[in-house]
Order: structure tokens, then sequence, then C-alpha cells
DNA sequence: TCGTAAGCGAGACGGTACGTCGAGTCTTGCT
DNA sequence: AGCAAGACTCGACGTACCGTCTCGCTTACGA
């Protein structure tokens, strides 16, 4: 992720000119996109705490020197398959809760697909108490529910949520049951039980009639 | 947890007549709970994934061996030193919502008193692709969450809550900003937050005059 | 072997009155042999530095405090062990040649029927760098090899052997090619061999005609 | 010990064309030379038995895992060190009494120059129950005491030695009184005591005219 | 005849070293 | 320079014994 050494992050310094003389072989892309790969599967198998960096190298056919080149530990590495993996898309009907059910849904979908429910808990374990993770990780869980933010200030614009409401706190909210039901049920949540979901967090446990 | 040699699990063989002769020096229970302080206190300050047994054993001024000849792993330990934590106490006021503002104010100020703050993320990360550790970690987690259950209950009983609403599904919403903000935004929810909190659960996001 | 609990060893600091009233439960002596037996087969099965207390308290039905109360460590007990087994006994036929090939006949069939032969080695090995084993082993070699040197003395009076030989040499180099097969060569001579190692010694290499 | 990657192997194996290709970063020739001297130092110090394998790494400046990457237990390891220790030097005066004197004393010299004295014990202590240890140890001690050997068989041709004598037993009854000082009496014969030493082997005890 | 003092088997105690494994770094020859 | 390979130092793993220390019991003596 936009990671110094490269090349790309180069050509985007203005023009032909290379910051300093690129000198020597390449950077195989190759080889980078077999990393990256080897550690999503590697993680989907055995999880953050069994992913050793010498797998990743045996599995990719890599040289554990390749690796360190690119990322400074295991970590990082991580950080950036993680990056890879599909987040929620937006979706846009009109109605708020058609919006929030069909990318909660899509979503949900994604856990199935992609090892994101392994990765999700160990990374936001990790997370805990390294602070150099924390550093790269947030902004990507934020990049990662921007989807839903806008749906709700559409929701406020369309008059559907009430304009003092804390946008930030329904969010969590919203997402909230899909977290505890990861973290500590183990259990993707099943894509049906999306709408009532959607339903109680929009409609409160409150009765008031 | 429930070990063979604990002396209430001989009471529930029935009777004065201990399942096996218990020969030998017994255990230490000194030994046994400066383990376990040991474990939450590196826990505090390094995680789990920095925790080591021999780092336990030393802080414990205690051999390795005595560790492992309690638990079989570091999973178990700490699952047990994370049982010793405090979990929510029930607060019945006969208002739902002073019971629930109650119930995670508490919950909350216990969070800022204890490492459970580092210890959950962790051991749910852990619990992600640990098998092993979800066994025992998970009725631990629904034990923990029983008062919430209960003032769930108790507001259904009282017309506060309309019965045909999912009370677990109601659980994971109200206790899912603290879950997020603790695994993807590293804070715990400031106190003074949770009354927002529960009053959005309660009434939900939708306007609906 | 005499160690200054033994309530033998009381009795010997002359007359009947012992040092210190024997109140308690005297030593079993059924442990006491049980040990040095496992002692022996232990020390036969695996050699010096495979043996454990521990082995050696499972073997002979023992706990391991009952060993270390008669023993400070494995050493002492291995040398007491060691001191049960059978050494050179005298032969005197009044003949030197006859005298000493009797000896070391009988000498290497012990070796055959005991394990004498691996007792040996590592005792010898770990004297070398043990200064407290070396200082209860070598008056029980010295004891040993005492008939050898009683032979000796008896074949310098009947004028078998000239007056100015040192005898302790004389020794050395009759048992000295045993002590290198055993070392070097990790068998026992056969017992055949005796017969020209003893002429040998006798009558040298070199020819004198 | 001509193990597969030594340089001087792929040589016997006739021609230019390695074995295998030897990828990889080559081991550390560095590391292997402190390993050894590290060990025969520590041998001398502690001995055999108070040697661990740990202590060798932290005095050589070493990972563990180096060392058992190129001997799998600390007996051969102590071995190759022993192969390193001045063995027997052939002296060749053209009179056998002054070839084997100068020989021993040669060698008496090294025990007190080298850790010889305390590695021997040792080592033959271990052979005698470690089939492992035999298979190496007795190749070297065979090659080390062939230049006595040698200085026989040119008794023999000479004329000094008669011909049907066992050379083989006239070279142990020689070494025979050093070996029994070493092992049993802890202490390397005095240099001084060879001459008679030799003196008496080729003599004999025996009176005869 | 009974108390008491020491012995008994069992096994936990704090330690130390074992042999293995992975982290992150370094060094080959080749591309 | 980057590459695959693999050795490097370091440090934790989980195991096995060390020599010591309780346990709940015998066992024998002397009060």
């Amino acid at each position: 992720m936009s990671n110094p050494e490269d090349p790309e992050s180069a050509l985007e310094s203005r023009g032909s000119v290379p910051v300093s003389a690129p000198t020597g072989r390449p950077r195989s892309e190759e080889a980078h996109k077999a990393i990256l790969n080897a550690t999503v599967e590697l993680l989907a198998e055995v999880g953050f705490s069994g992913l050793t960096v010498e797998g990743v190298a045996q599995r990719a056919g890599v040289g554990k020197a390749t690796i360190y080149r690119r990322w400074p530990s295991k970590v990082p590495l991580v950080v950036e398959a993680y990056g890879r993996l599909p987040g929620m898309e937006d979706v846009d009907t009109g109605c708020l809760a058609d919006d929030l059910k069909g990318m909660l849904k899509g979503y949900l979908e994604a856990f199935a697909r992609t090892p994101l429910s392994a990765l999700l808990p160990s990374l936001a374990g990790e997370r805990a108490h390294n602070a150099e993770l924390a550093k790269v990780f947030d902004p990507i869980s934020i990049e990662r529910r921007r989807p839903l933010m806008r749906a709700l200030e559409r929701g406020v614009a369309r008059g559907e949520i009430a304009p003092e409401i804390d946008l930030d706190l329904a969010a969590d909210m919203i997402v909230g049951p899909i977290a505890v039901g990861l973290f500590f049920k183990g259990g993707r949540i099943q894509p049906k039980r999306v709408g009532p979901m959607v339903d109680l967090a929009l409609a409160g446990l409150g009765i008031r009639e």
C-alpha cells in the first residue's frame, strides 16, 4: 500500500525523471503478487498467529529476503493483504433500509468467499497492543465503512434520519451485531438475518405508542 | 476450570469418597494465583501475542513446569485469567433504559480498571482460528452477557419491549458499539456516551411521526 | 558407605552409647537394597550419564527422597553400587604366572556376569572431572587391585621378580591391556587371551639372547 | 569429520562436478572454529558431563541452531574437537626403546598442554554405552596409535622384537600404564617414569638367567 | 498404650538444559 | 541491484531431571 520503494509511487512523483536512479534489476511484480496471494491463502488456513513468514516464502516460491525487502515485518504484510480483500460496496436504492440491507448482505457474502472472517479478528486482536499496526489498520477500517457512512448521510438528507443523530454511533450500532457475531460467536451472521437486524436498528427496541 | 483435582468436583461425584486418592504433594494454591496474576498483568502490558509462558513464569516466580502442569498451553491459561476479570453486573431499577445504562457504565468502568480491554480483542482474535480456545471461550462469553439478557427479559415482562423482538440480536446491538470501538478504534467508549447509545438502541434511527 | 547418618557408624564412635537417640522409624533395609539393585541394573542398561535418580526411584519402587536421604547425589550412589560388584579374587598357586592368569581370568568372567564393564568406564570418565567422585572412587580401585599386588609381592618373595622392580608399575602393565580394551575397544578381553598377555608381561617384548 | 559438505570430500568424488549444487549462504568457517575452540576450552574446564551445548554456544558467540546444524548432539561435537587435539607423533631413531620413549614422552607432554587428559576418560566413559559415539570414536583411536604400531613394526623388521609377538597386545601393554594412570589415578604419568615403563615392557617382569 | 519422631511413596516445587522452530538479517552465486 | 537459497543470532517453545519440599501414611521406640 503506497510504500516508498514501490516503483509505481515513483511515477506519481511527477514526470518522467525518477527521484533517484533505479539502477539494478527491478523488483519482480510477479513475486509481489505471489507473496500477497500466499499470505491470503495461509491466513485463511492457519490464521494470523499461525502465519509464518517462512511459510509465506515457501508457498510463494520466494526467498524470505524478498518479503522483508518489501514489508518490514509480517504485520504490514498482512495488512496489505487485508487491503486487497473486498469491503462494503455502496448500494443506493433511494431507501435507507434497502441500502443498508443490500450493503450488509453483500458484505456478508464477501465474508463467505474470502478469508475476511479469519483476518478481521486476528488483525483486530493484534491491533489492541500493537501501535504500529493500529496506525495502518485504522485508516483502512475507516475507509471500509465509508459506504455505510454515505448511505446514512443520504438518509439524513432524505429526512429518513433525524439530523441530530450521531451517525458514527449509528454506524457502530448497525455493524455491531456483525462484529459481535464475528468476535464472540465465531460465525458469520446469516445473510437472512440482515433484514431484522436493520429493521431493529432503524426502529429501536422501545415501544412508544 | 473444573479440573479433576478440584475439590468441588469431588463433591459433585456424590458423597465423601474421592474419585482417586490424591497422593503426593498437593498443588500450591499460592503458585496458582501468582501465575494468574502475572498472566493478567502481562496481558495488559504486552497483549496475547506478546505473552510468553517464560515471562509469566518469571514474573510469577515459578518454574515453567508448574504452569504446564496446570494448563496445556498458554491459551487455556489466558482464558482462566480472563474468567477472573469482572463482567457485567446486573442492575435492576425497574426501568429498562436505566438498567442498561447502569450495567454498561459499570462494565466500561471495569474496562478502565482491569486489562479487559487488552484481553478481549486478543482472545477474540485468537478464537477465530483456534477451535480449542473457542470451546472454552464461548461459554464464558455467554455467561458474561447473561445480566444483559436478564435485563432485556425483564423489559419484555414489563412490556417495555415488544415480545416478538429477538433478544439475542437486541443484546448484540446494544453492546455492538462497544465491541466496534474496542476492536476497530482501540479505545473504550467513554462512559458519558452510554446514555445516547442506549437511547439510540431503544428508539432506533428511524423517524416515525 | 560409611556415611555419617548410618546408624552403624554411631556404633563405631566407641561404646554402646549412641551419639544421639535414633528415634523414629528406622530406615528400610529393603528400600536400600532395592535402590542399589535398580542402580546396577540401570547402569548396565543406560550407563552413568543416562542414569537418572528418578529412574532409579521408579525402578526400585521408592520415593526420590528415600534415595537422597541416603546418598547426597547420584555419584556416591553409583560408587556404592560399584562397591557391591565383585573384584579380583586372590589365587595362590605358588607360581606367579599361574596366579596372575587365574586372577585375571576370574576377573574377566566377572565382567561378563555383571555390569562392571559398563560401570567402570562410566565411573572412570566421570572421575576425571569430578573431584568428589575421585575421593571415594580411588580407595575402592586401590582395594580392588590389592590381590594383584599381593601376588606380585609373593613373586618377589619367591624370587620370581627382581626386587628392584616397581610393583605398582608392573601391576599397571599387567592390567593395562584390559583397561585399554575396555576403554578404547569397548570389548572385554577374551579370557583365552589372558595367557599370552601375562606371558608377554613377564617375558617382555625384547629379545635378549 | 568427513562430512558431505567438506570440500575435500567433493574432491574425493573424482572430478570438478560437485555432488549437488551448494546453494544458499555457505556455512561459516569462522563459526565452526569458534565452536570447536569453545568446546575444547569448556571440556578442559568442566569436563564432558558438565559441558552444555548452551554454554558452548555462548562461549563461541553463536546460536544453538548453528551448532545443531552441524552436529546432531554434543557427542559428535566433542569427538570432532577431540580429533583436533594432538596425538602421538612418530619418532624414528633406529632404536625401538628410544622410539617408544620419545613418542610417549611427547604424548604425555601433549596431555599437559591440552585438555586431552580430561577428554579421553570422558569420551571413553561415554563410549561404553553409546554405540553412536563408539562408531566415530574408535577409528580416531586407532588412527592415533598408528605411530606406535609403526614403531613396533620397525622393531620387528630390525629384529628387536620376535616376529611371533602380537603387536596389538604389545601396544596395549605399552600404553596400558598410561591408560590406567589416566582412568584410575587421575593423573598423568610423569614423563620421567616413561623410561622405566618402556624398559619394563621390553624386558618383562620375569627373571630368567 | 500411646505419643512422637522419623521414615515411607508420591508427586509438586523452582530451576536449568535440552533440541526445535521461527523472526528478522546476512551472504552466497546467478539474473 | 534484485533474486532463491539457506546460514546467521536470538529467544521462546514444551520436555525432562535436578535436588528440595510437602502431603498423608506407616513403623518402632520410650514415656
